[in-house]
DNA sequence: GCCAACGTTGGC
DNA sequence: GCCAACGTTGGC
């Protein structure tokens, strides 16, 4: 089984690259979206992932962070006072789960998701797709080279 | 099981 | 702030 590449959002005033960059790593928690939570099932440790800023302009891919643990449970829909609690799910069996990603870097430049849908076929890169939501969505191979090639070297 | 109403995401 | 896309909910 190799390496699997991902795109995850997240907007920039609530949790940006600098975010992490300044942690080092994090609980990716909060999805509430089974489509997103099932991709984050798929996902393995030594993954990677580009992290695009979403809800701000322009958005885009901004940086790399790799997967360090999976299967994780999502702690704050078990907490009442935490915006993604979910009173609808049991200790035994919850029903969100999470991963632990790594800061892997930041690229001079913002990706724009213009200029990613001048480059990609919603099949090469599902999120140029329009009006597309998930906030989490996998990324082909092939795609992945090609946007490492064009994003140049990352920044630590 | 259908489907209308509703809510959320996120681009613009 | 608007709206397209689309997932979720609930009445029947």
């Amino acid at each position: 089984m190799t390496m699997n590449w991902w795109l995850m959002k997240s907007e920039p005033d609530v949790f940006g690259i600098e975010h992490l960059k300044a942690e080092g790593s994090t609980l990716w928690d909060g999805i509430r979206n089974y489509q997103a939570r099932n991709f984050m099932r798929s996902m393995a440790v030594g993954d990677r992932a580009f992290f695009y800023h979403s809800n701000t302009s322009p958005p885009g891919i901004v940086g790399l962070m790799e997967v360090l643990e999976v299967g994780l449970t999502d702690p704050s829909q078990f907490d009442p006072s935490n915006k993604y609690f979910d009173a609808a799910s049991k200790a035994e069996s919850p029903r969100w789960d999470c991963v632990r990603l790594a800061y892997g870097g930041s690229f001079q430049e913002l990706l724009s998701l213009d200029r990613l849908k001048e480059l990609f076929t919603a099949e090469q890169l599902p999120v140029v797709r329009k009006g597309n939501r998930l906030s989490i969505l996998p990324v082909p191979a092939a795609s992945a080279a090609s946007l490492l090639t064009l994003l140049g070297p990352v920044q630590l």
